[in-house]
DNA sequence: TGGATGATCGCA
DNA sequence: GCGATCATCCAG
């Protein structure tokens, strides 16, 4: 079952504990691939000093602020793409990050554009991802029922336990447990837990 | 642990 | 314009 926009027309405190588990799908000329969501971040509207939302809309930002299930891509520290889902309804800003998938379907495509990488290292970082999935800012505004010029939705998972914790790379509102993950399968980068 | 590398945004 | 900042990754 497709993740409708009706699914993402929510708060984004509800949305983003919804989505760990679900499935992941995004077609290219190259072919499909399919990952499993396992850690996502959710970012909100001014209230949220770590929001690209934050102090109002901004040319980058205002997809955040418009109709929400578009995908919102844009490049971090210069060289690393980030994929959200916009969230919330017309006029309320809120995305959620995807931080990390686990590879179900296409891994010799993700390997193919990751060479040298382990599979379970293929998709465990938000630039990752991006990276195997061959998503970057062309992929910006793109719908996320695979109606767009470019092929991506999401669809139901089974229901997993999630776990709130703190956000991760960040500086202002650290304390707000704002990232969700897959409670069994917790991934993030070693080591850089507290 | 720090360097790569560039868009964004607030301030002038 | 200019410069500080940044929701990162990987080599060493």
């Amino acid at each position: 079952m497709i993740l409708a926009r009706d699914f993402f027309a929510r708060p984004t405190l509800d949305v983003a504990p919804a989505l760990v588990g679900a499935t992941l799908h995004v077609e290219t000329a190259q072919g499909r691939c399919v990952g499993r969501i396992v850690e996502v971040e959710a970012y909100l509207g001014p209230d949220d000093p770590a929001s690209h939302a934050a102090g109002g809309p901004t040319p980058r930002s205002a997809i955040m602020f418009g109709p929400p299930a578009v995908a919102y891509v844009y490049l971090i520290y210069g060289m690393h793409h980030c994929l959200n889902f916009v969230t919330e309804q017309v006029g309320t800003a809120g995305a959620v990050l995807l931080r990390a998938v686990e590879p179900v379907a296409g891994l010799e495509l993700m390997r193919e554009r990751r060479p040298g990488v382990v599979d379970a290292r293929l998709c465990d970082g938000p630039g990752k991802l991006c990276r195997a999935l061959g998503i970057d800012r062309d992929w910006n505004g793109i719908p996320l029922d695979g109606s767009g010029r470019r092929r991506i939705w999401l669809e139901e998972g089974e229901g997993v336990g999630v776990q709130a914790t703190p956000r991760i790379g960040i500086r202002k509102a650290v304390e707000r447990p704002y990232r969700f993950c897959c409670a069994r399968k917790i991934v993030s980068r070693p080591g850089t837990e507290g």
